[in-house]
DNA sequence: TTACCTGCAAAGAGTTTGCAGGTAG
DNA sequence: CTACCTGCAAACTCTTTGCAGGTAA
């Protein structure tokens, strides 16, 4: 499948060698249509379900980093105690289900312009970023 | 000082007994004007600092756990490996300086009305936060 | 006196890192 | 062949918890 095409030159691009696991990775990760947010935890159990081996968390880590860094993946700003990750890199925020601990893409579209007023002189803004708790009705 | 009067009725209120390591919790979190931002580590710095004796994180880590579910304190979603809480319980948003890693109040006028047009079935919505990411121009 | 609290230290969860053998280029 | 990678386990950071002595009511 010549998608590996693709798989490897965002390897490269990202500073790491192409390596079987790190394909499976990258797999795993775009090889979908839909947004997928992950934990590194819920990454490990895929891969491990899906390759009937265990792939090592220092290769995980050290992957999903080099992505965040080049842009490939967001991190996403919740308070939890885990660390969520999302392959959608458009800018668009959250829903984050507060019952089942899932997150829920807000396109933009679907939030009203939001201006920000206040300057903090010698800053520059990075990201805004809105995060809409929702739990169930009872 | 009778302020106090009012730290006592706020740790009983939150459903903890007023002991001398909580009014100190108190004191420091709640006379002041400003607002205030920390995160546990902060917090137990600025006890032992200020009281020059050591507090049990056991006693800090309950006494702010209570008085975020009583309300008295917000937790804040930063992706970060600590957890920031807040003093000011209004409705309100947040720079992050990625620099220092601080946090920075918006108040809600200096935010454009957010409209969530997208609803989840079932699913209520418990808050909206906006976090704006901040970095040096440079 | 009783129930709760404090301090300490150990345990947990998530993440990071050091090292020795293995693999891409 | 060399630099980088993998797997493992140990180490780290932040947070939570168990326990024994101490304190509020």
């Amino acid at each position: 499948m010549s998608n590996n095409t693709i798989f490897i030159e965002k390897l490269r691009s990202s500073g790491l060698r192409p390596t079987r696991q790190r394909i499976e990775i990258c797999k795993l990760l775009f090889d979908r249509k839909d947004t997928f947010h992950f934990t590194i935890n819920d990454l490990n159990n895929s891969l491990t379900r899906i390759t009937n081996e265990k792939i090592s968390l220092a290769t995980i880590y050290n992957t999903i980093h080099a992505f965040k860094e080049k842009g490939y993946l967001k991190e996403i700003s919740i308070n939890s105690n885990k660390t969520y990750f999302d392959t959608n890199i458009s800018n668009h925020h959250h829903f984050f289900d507060e019952d089942n601990k899932e997150l829920i893409d807000l396109n933009d579209k679907d939030v009203g312009k939001v201006k920000i007023k206040k300057i903090l002189p010698g800053k520059k803004i990075k990201s805004v970023e809105i995060l809409v708790k929702v739990a169930n009705n009872n």
